[in-house]
DNA sequence: AATGAATGAGGTTTCATTCAT
DNA sequence: GATGAATGAAACCTCATTCAT
């Protein structure tokens, strides 16, 4: 019998995990609930207890990894800094989410290319990401340092890139270091700055 | 009894019509092998004498849309052009391929993010675009034209960022025309040229 | 509410005799999986949490008649009876058991003979039979009681005349009695004996 | 265009071989039409044209095999020799057409061990050698030779383990030679005789 | 005689979900 | 909270048979 609450074993949050390794190792379609219970080491009964379903389940690991993907890009950002180099953190930090978190990467590349994502889920979704996104470059812009263009240019240009960048890393086709980033921003710069 | 050619229903082609309007509208998960051949007015049983698998046909059909994008992205290229403007032509017959060809865009975007594209794959899969961009921006940086990067930065910078605005422009959250995807040509030139 | 141990279905118990019931009847190539979840009153699904496959099921529905059968014929065989004696019991326990067993017998038979039965399965498969008999004939031999033989053939003068008799009976093409039995018996001491 | 009445395949004895060959290797729950033809290197059309269903070809198989077996079997039978000896002539035929037909042999037993060989079939079907079997042994009786029980009982301490013995050298369990046979035609005599 | 594409019922197996305990 | 046996629809695939050519 467990008598400190550490002791109880975090079930929701073995589940969660599982799920991510499942799904970034084989993928939606061979990723059965049974499977979860299993390598999660809970019965799938219980399963149905914290997650209506299992789209459920995977909108929620969905939710929670693009919260925390946020979290930690934006956790050292800095209004301070000039833009360029409010850039380059944004972009480097982008990566290195990427790349410590390969399965969460991997998942949420998935995710968003697969019919979970479809319109109605999405209104729902809060991201915060997109509202920074935009007020970062419409504000580079106001400030005359960034040409005009669609803000969706030059999120491509610049966020786009980084980040398949990253997928080509974890794939282990490319093989980034400070230096190819750094280079990277500097062209992305040159495409974005006035 | 009609005696041409065009009353020979093709079968083959129908499965694979079908099977790409299935999965670009439903997903990998929610297109199986009873729908695609209600929807081609064809049995099961045939599906499997011109497919040993429903994964063989799914890799199929893949081959088949890759092939026929990169057959109509190269089609008009020609060499004599200036260096801009051979990216430019580029550029816009892939956004152009994409926009035409919605349900082939989707199709190989799911595609390409699921565990069907697996290392294994790709190997046996002989891709006649990539040495082509390859030798494309190697040229250019011989030429002394292009910023001396790694090549994948120059892709992402180049036909990836073109590539994310089409998938934009078909989900609707951005209307593309000549004169919005030629700003990010020449953004995307800025970051390139030296 | 029942609260007997009696009162648990026992599914396993039902699909195994289930499967033993059609398959007699029916043979192999015309019992489905269907007809033994219906004709057992479980689920289809259910038959795959006991058994890994169909082919496990009747293996294993194949090891558990055959050491059934192993322990009855065994059952009150006396090393204190003089020889024949021994032989005598053995011969009538083993008929007794394919008359009293008719559709074990069949079965036994139809698997015996078919390709389930491949060297591959038989060497894992562990027979009790077989070791005793050997021994029972080799102690013959050594008494001098016993003409010196290959095993084989000293096994099939008796018991495999026995199981065809038994067999032959079951089809309804020979009426046994004890003293038919008997004099069959007979017959095969008269074969086997110095 | 083949010019010679032998340059015409027998494509009806070529479909009869393969099957053989197929079920022996296979059995009869893995043995498909789909199979046969593409072994046979022909239709699977052309099959229904030789044999109205699946169930006539094999049984159609059987009566074949069946016959032959019998006509070679009978082949050096000479009424002449001696009881005993005919016996063993008998005896030895028999083990040399299970040994020289490995294949033919296999199939046999599969056959008559399955459903195929219901009862209906067996009333319909010619056997020559039944009645030759008990008119041997009912003569050896009337002589004064051969005790008198059940022929059932007389066909299986004779040609019953005859069969058997054969059966296990095909299977590789037991090498048969001259010697071997001639100790079991013994046995099987000591058996028999008065 | 011969082909082989085509059918579709039915085969084995999977899997999201439920529910008695 | 927790289990895992149980369900049954539906998944993928097979195969005996037919038929236009």
């Amino acid at each position: 019998m467990p008598t400190s609450a550490s002791a109880v074993p975090d079930k929701r949050a073995a589940i969660l995990e599982t799920t991510l390794e499942l799904i970034a190792a084989r993928g939606f379609h061979d990723t059965p609930m049974s499977a979860i219970a299993k390598e999660s080491k809970v019965s799938t009964g219980i399963i149905y207890h914290y997650f209506a379903s299992k789209d459920e389940l995977i909108l929620e690991l969905y939710k929670e990894i693009k919260y925390k993907m946020i979290r930690d890009v934006l956790a050292d950002y800095s209004e301070q800094a000039p833009y360029k180099e409010r850039l380059r953190r944004l972009y480097h930090q982008l990566i290195r989410y990427y790349i410590n978190h390969p399965k969460e990467a991997n998942f949420l590349e998935q995710f968003e290319h697969s019919p979970y994502n479809d319109p109605n889920f999405q209104e729902v979704f809060r991201d915060e990401l997109t509202p920074f996104i935009i007020s970062f470059f419409v504000q580079g812009m106001q400030e005359g340092v960034l040409k005009d263009m669609r803000l969706e240019i030059a999120v491509q240009l610049s966020f786009g890139v980084a980040i398949s960048l990253a997928k080509q890393h974890n794939r282990g086709v490319l093989e980034l270091d400070e230096e190819i980033i750094d280079s990277a921003v500097d062209a992305s710069w040159d495409a974005l700055k006035k």
